[in-house]
DNA sequence: GTCTATAACCGGATAGAC
DNA sequence: GTCTATCCGGTTATAGAC
């Protein structure tokens, strides 16, 4: 039973609630569902997303298929569940970095470079977090409506990014600039996925490189001149908003 | 046999050579292709394409599963021949489009709303296009080198629409410009599947506030003293290249 | 070599008994 | 909440016809 990247942490630990899976009652059904996560994980690194098989998990976790179907309706929310589990490690590794710094571009590098740092030991299956953030239909859709929650608190990572910095910002791009950041962290990722670099070195110059033209158009957009500008972005994401309402 | 929406043009329409499938020589090897095309786009139309099984796509094409599976090694290469023959509508939609203005907000709109309006029959499965969008390992990723061609086609269309233009650029921007045009692009289209509003009414209003954001980004750009900003993004796209080539 | 066909495989998903 | 048995559809192997 080898193992190789170990994350030294376990997808159990106890954390404020946030699944919404069939059970999120049962102490043993939390038990069984995290130690189906914790083996999938494993399973994933050691021979692949596509060689691992949901019988090959059902075996690891020693559980029949059908039970592992009934805490995971597909290998997709399973997929999800890592997903949620990778930004609760995301919280805790870049917690300790914005308590040192309050300069926005310092505290949105540490956002980025945390993240994906903190999932490397995904980063061979992550690919498939993200093939679905295309499809509207699907439940991993981090657009759609299954994610809301997955969303929500990645947006809210950055909001914390954002209104804990000293930078002075206009009202209304204060309130936006959290969903836009996100957008821009979500584009950093999907190249990510793609770098296959030693140490990821590309996706660390690649945030070298857009973080300074980022911070240079958030200063820029902040000039008084260039409200009308906010104002059409802001109209802007309104629309995205109500896009995703609209489903 | 009912068939919805039809397209009203066959993708056997003898075009330049693009397809480099195990055939591309023979007549009626060609023939044959084009059919899988055409029942494949009329069965993802009538039924969706989860439900439309490599065995209806066979049964409707008079021809066994097998031999389905010789001209296209796998479904998704199937989706990648209806992705190019889109491409060829969309290129004959725009194309009369650029001839009435020399003006680079008008042809860049003109760009991105005939590329909705010509891909709108296939809306409803368009999703399966862009899945691959993130994995780096699928044959269609945009982004890789599978789909090399598909997507040097489609900047190269870009590339056409800025050229044409009268816009005073500076050069090392007008080089650069088609590649990030072809992401702004690939970003509308991402919205534009979610988008399922009557006559995708929020895609065309996107396009219409983004069209304007990305024109004054453009000048702005532009301008003597951002020729240090330029170069940045420069060494941003670089780097992207450099990522592509290490894969 | 180009093309077609049949049969089997394999893995995600489901049904329903206990 | 757990199991067994089964389905279903993408994919593959392979044999042979034109």
């Amino acid at each position: 039973m080898p193992r190789k990247k170990k994350t030294g942490r376990e997808p159990s630990d106890p954390q404020e609630g946030e699944d919404s899976a069939p059970n999120a009652k049962t102490r043993k059904g939390e038990r069984t569902r995290a130690r189906i996560l914790e083996v999938a994980i494993d399973l994933f690194q050691e021979k692949g997303f596509e060689k691992t098989g949901m019988r090959d998990i059902a075996d690891a976790a020693e559980l029949s298929l059908g039970s592992a179907y009934y805490y995971f309706p597909s290998k997709d929310h399973l997929v999800q569940g890592i997903y949620s589990f990778a930004h609760r490690i995301h919280v805790e590794a870049l917690e300790p970095r914005l308590a040192t710094s309050k300069k926005l571009e310092t505290r949105l590098r540490a956002l980025l470079t945390t993240k994906i740092e903190s999932a490397e030991p995904y980063h061979g299956f992550s690919a498939h977090i993200f093939r679905n953030a295309a499809d509207p239909k699907s439940p991993l859709n981090p657009f759609g409506h299954a994610s809301e929650e997955v969303r929500g608190d990645a947006i809210a990572l950055v909001r914390t990014v954002v209104e804990g910095s000293d930078a002075r910002l206009p009202k209304d791009l204060r309130a936006e600039l959290p969903e836009l950041l996100w957008l821009y962290e979500m584009a950093v990722i999907l190249f990510w996925i793609h770098d296959e670099s030693p140490e990821r070195r590309r996706t660390h110059r690649l945030i070298e490189h857009t973080v300074k033209i980022v911070m240079g158009l958030v200063s820029l957009a902040s000039l008084p001149p260039m409200r009308p500008v906010r104002r059409r972005i802001s109209k802007l994401l309104a629309e995205l908003r109500e896009e995703e309402d609209g489903e």
